[in-house]
DNA sequence: TCACGGAATATTTTT
DNA sequence: TATTCCGTGA
């Protein structure tokens, strides 16, 4: 490559001081831009500045943006980090491609679908979808097989999963981690087989299949690997420690070609086990990229020396870590501290307490985060903020995407996009009146045979069913047909069409009309549907305010609720981590299986570093699980022993 | 064939 | 505590 012999020169100039705003191991990283980079980055290291430097020094020594792919968690990530590249060096850092590994395997596929035998304009389906499909497939299989009682469809769709993401038979998933359905092995095998054929049939991808297509694509077809891994001459990803089995694999034949690819990530981090991450793609980077350079970033910039005290003593607990020690040179006065509540709405009033008295202090109210293990945990909470009108913002947990009023007008559109889409016909179909999976099965069929696409349901005889609804859809689609309306224009007709049913449906109507309104507003951002529809499955809004979608977060000030998941990457002045009680972080799930808790352990290392001055757990203390059987009466196992010199004890009170 | 109501059941985290 | 499943009656 070109750019070789210039960073060779020694003199050369950069816009850039990289010498004076950058530590030693993380210049190092940041100019070691040839050959494989294994950045081990502890929390608060400066990771994502690492990142960001090394996007604009490889900018500034000419290599084309184009040719750099920068693979993130999320694609806000992604784009985060290149808006800051952007400002420190100028706006040809834009142009760098990033995403998700799922969002990249989107735009590959479409663009190579030919040689996969794709059709390029195939639907993704998110996790509610697939289970939709597997649970009509479920229905007829479990008829022929003859069998009374049978997994969910949510199960099955998490064997199957399960079964690809760890690139393992399905019977070892079974027989590992769902003893229970043994005897429903041959059936799932069935299941999974007509799954797999029809989403073929359907130009239906799950977000699975982006990963497993992308990987075939890459090993099938030498000739465009080699175009891909070419295009792409400096590859960089970001938390490498929640990659899987098929992500790495995907990343080894892409850089196949060049070999320049930097990995970041830390194994005390990993906390996607669940979603088939394997922490040990980490340790065995080198392996795979013999001669590969390893720098470990080990100075902590976040937090303060007694947070990092607290923290290090934690993922002492770890079993199996690359091992490291995170210093900083922040002193700190005050303590973490470990709050004993007497039940779960004294947690809550504790909390609002301790915020006002911040803000007092002068923190701002975005600087201040509640993390918890489960979406869920933090609904009392939410009624004390509404009450003491504090304004908050949640993120992570329940997703409106997957929410049926959102799931039906999408729907809708999807059958636009994709007539063959046969799932998004059940269900807007379904919505009718008098019309059941039997009447729909007929209508879709019919559509299919006219074959010209969704408004094959205008000449359709309506009359093979009796269903005097299907008249107003066949009015929505002739008006969407008749001329040619801008995607939000579109979306609002069919917003129009489906509130009659909403009011019928839902009690809480009102609210989620709000919510089909901020689904329009979204769309005025898109010019194109497939466009559109492909980022709802992608990279969803996930974030609430006050129970419903918030497209924006700017404007006020917010307190941010998030699950543990969610605040990632993320930081904040003062934390609070709630629900700190042994039977729910850990959560009741993980209890009996170590590698599990391991997890969870990781996951309260997450949670605790994310605070820079102040951090707190609480717990309400006796608190029954039905499940378990027993009272729940101890602080988290992960700081229960933590001594009094580290971690301060106190009862929470009204008179605090 | 559809709609509805009572019973069973699994229950987190997300691309 | 929802959600999903399944049987019954129209």
């Amino acid at each position: 490559m070109q750019p070789i012999s210039s960073l060779s020169d020694g003199r050369r100039r950069f816009r850039i001081p990289y010498e004076a705003e950058l530590n030693t191991s993380q210049l190092e990283a940041v100019t070691t831009t040839e050959g494989p980079l294994l950045v081990i980055a502890g929390a608060g290291s400066g990771k994502t500045r690492t990142l960001t430097y090394r996007v604009a020094r490889l900018v500034e020594m000419g290599v084309s943006p184009a040719q750099i792919l920068l693979l993130t968690f999320t694609r806000k990530a992604a784009q985060q980090m290149l808006q800051r590249a952007s400002s420190l060096l100028d706006s040809r850092c834009e142009k760098v491609a990033g995403g998700t590994f799922h969002s990249f395997a989107n735009t590959m596929l479409r663009r190579y679908a030919s040689q996969l035998e794709l059709d390029p304009g195939f639907s993704i389906l998110d996790r509610v979808d697939a289970e939709a499909l597997i649970n009509l497939l479920r229905k007829e299989i479990a008829a022929r097989v003859g069998q009374r009682s049978f997994p969910r469809k949510g199960t099955i769709a998490a064997i199957f999963s399960r079964s690809i993401n760890k690139i393992i038979p399905l019977e070892d998933v079974v027989y590992d981690d769902y003893p229970h359905l043994i005897d429903s092995v041959e059936a799932l095998n069935d299941i999974f087989l007509a799954y797999r054929k029809h989403k073929r049939q359907h130009n239906f991808l799950d977000f699975d299949d982006l990963l497993v297509f992308l990987r075939q694509l890459l090993t099938t077809r030498p000739d465009v690997r080699q175009r891909i891994s070419s295009a792409y001459q400096y590859v960089m990803v970001d938390e490498y420690q929640d990659t899987n089995k098929i992500q790495a694999d995907i990343l080894y034949r892409l850089v196949g070609e060049h070999r320049n690819i930097m990995v970041v990530g830390d194994d005390s981090q990993s906390i996607y086990a669940f979603r088939g991450a394997n922490f040990k793609n980490i340790m065995q980077f080198p392996q795979a990229f013999p001669g590969t350079r390893i720098i470990t970033l080990e100075e902590n910039y976040r937090s303060v020396q007694p947070i990092l005290d607290l923290t290090n003593v934690m993922i002492e607990q770890a079993r199996e870590k690359y091992s490291k020690k995170l210093f900083t040179r922040r002193p700190g006065l005050a303590k973490p501290v470990l709050v004993e509540a007497s039940d779960e709405n004294s947690q809550s009033l504790f909390v609002v307490d301790r915020i006002k008295q911040l803000q007092r202090q002068g923190v701002a109210l975005d600087q201040i985060a509640v993390l918890f293990r489960a979406s869920f945990h933090s609904f009392d909470l939410e009624i004390e903020l509404n009450r003491e009108e504090i304004p908050f913002i949640k993120v992570g947990g329940f997703k409106f995407v997957e929410s049926a009023h959102i799931k039906d007008v999408l729907a809708h559109l999807r059958v636009i996009a994709n007539c063959e889409d046969r799932i998004s016909w059940y269900r807007i179909l379904l919505l009718i009146e008098k019309i059941g999976p039997s009447s729909a099965q007929k209508i879709y069929e019919a559509v299919r045979r006219q074959a010209c696409g969704y408004t094959g349901l205008l000449t359709v005889d309506t009359k093979i069913v009796r269903a005097p609804g299907i008249k107003r859809l066949q009015e929505l689609f002739a008006g969407i047909d008749a001329q040619p309306l801008s995607l939000a224009a579109t979306g609002q007709a069919v917003v129009k069409y489906y509130l009659p049913i909403l009011k019928d449906t839902y009690d809480d109507h009102p609210k989620r009309a709000k919510d089909l309104e901020q689904l329009v507003a979204i769309m005025e951002r898109y010019r194109d549907l497939d466009h559109f529809l492909t980022d709802m499955a992608l990279e969803p809004p996930n974030t609430s305010i006050g129970d419903t979608l918030a497209v924006d977060a700017a404007g006020q000030q917010r307190l941010v609720l998030s699950t543990v998941h969610s605040a990632k990457g993320l930081e904040w002045h003062s934390v609070f981590i709630i629900w700190a009680l042994d039977g729910r972080f850990p959560s009741p799930h993980a209890l009996y299986k170590e590698a599990e808790i391991e997890e969870e352990l990781r996951l309260m290392y997450v949670a605790a570093t994310r605070a820079r001055e102040n951090l707190t757990f609480i717990y309400p203390d006796g608190v029954y699980d039905r499940s378990l059987g027993v009272l729940l009466n101890r602080p988290s196992r992960f700081i229960d022993m933590i001594p009094e010199s580290i971690l301060q004890k106190q009862t929470a009170g009204y008179w605090e």
